[in-house]
DNA sequence: GTCTATATTTCGATAGAC
DNA sequence: GTCTATCGAAATATAGAC
């Protein structure tokens, strides 16, 4: 686990590369970084990228695998269940495994929820493997179900929104005396709230 | 007040240009978003853009302006509050303000949310007068302020964020058959229980 | 105030040497 | 596996006629 300012070992792997990927895609967009930048950071030239990755959009691919590969358990689960009773009696539970996911990867996941057009447009390209594995697109979908009444939709929205907006507002908005395991408690206390043990 | 498909009457006004951006960079997203096809949408020229901004960056710019315009008196309301004690009092009434703007102007606080990078380096060339301005800079700054408690810091970005979050979720993830009166009522039950009434 | 035409820049992508 | 060099496309932006 090497960092990734200076490159000196010859021979760069797949995954050094999408790290530096996702902290400009995170610092400035998608669109905005180029893949001189990329290859500037790491040390090598925007041609040896290409030798590992085909084009620029296989570089979001990559970290969009990385983050369904997080997600992908939790909606199984969710998908499982079979009527609304059991879903919101589910889902305090869902969302803390949730919180675990999202404090151990806020990168990952600051970067799929500004980037998350740019994530949305790969599923015009490669067949729909993308749209249909998309954790934000399949949860859109269950939050379309009209069997499940509207309330508890617009709760569980709420609820998922809360947390990422409460924990993806870090130290640089907090304030760097603040640890994250603070932020998180204060989180799951407004879950709580939205979710009151019955 | 004229609809923007399709443009006869020669002369165009910087505000219909502004409409037509704001629903391109809702669409496709501001970088992706080439002058050539606002200019297409309005029935003119590229050129003829430049005649009413100099640069594609004062597209962004006006577009922030009117989203400051509506969010200004509010956060003016809210640095007036001198401690603790009252701006947690005070919380719920704006949070009440603030659905009722959301709601009338989905699209701009759409466009903020969805281009909020593109937004945020504006303030490297417009001196500051943007990112002091900007509303979400604003608000950082806000919960910044340690002597507010974390917990009410927490809690207020997790209710800030919850409400946009179940608004911003309109027709097209609840289904075509909800109203936005309907969802609105559900997240002010929401935040009802984050902030339950003395 | 809008047009045509073009300048300028930047980027993604490829070819071929090492 | 990485390099130099370059191509072609597309975008922003400008010049000048009408």
């Amino acid at each position: 686990m090497e960092q990734s300012t200076a490159r000196r070992s010859r021979g760069i792997t797949r995954e050094q590369i999408l790290d530096v990927a996702l902290e400009l895609f995170n610092e400035r967009g998608y669109d905005k970084t180029s893949l001189r930048e990329i290859a500037e950071r790491l040390g090598v030239t925007k041609a040896a990228l290409y030798y590992h990755f085909e084009r620029k959009e296989d570089l979001l691919l990559g970290l969009h695998l990385r983050l369904h590969a997080l997600g992908r358990e939790i909606l199984d689960d969710l998908d499982a269940l079979e009527d609304e009773r059991q879903i919101v009696a589910a889902w305090p539970k869902l969302l803390d495994r949730f919180i675990d996911e999202v404090l151990a990867n806020r990168d990952l996941f600051r970067f799929h929820q500004r980037n998350e057009r740019a994530l949305h447009s790969l599923g015009d390209n490669e067949q729909h493997a993308a749209e249909n594995d998309d954790l934000a697109e399949r949860f859109r979908r269950f939050l379309g179900n009209p069997a499940i009444p509207l309330a508890d939709r617009v709760r569980m929205t709420c609820s998922v929104t809360a947390l990422l907006g409460g924990l993806m507002a870090g130290e640089e908005v907090y304030g760097d005396d603040v640890t994250m395991d603070e932020v998180a408690s204060h989180v799951r206390a407004v879950i709580r709230d939205l979710y009151p043990p019955a």
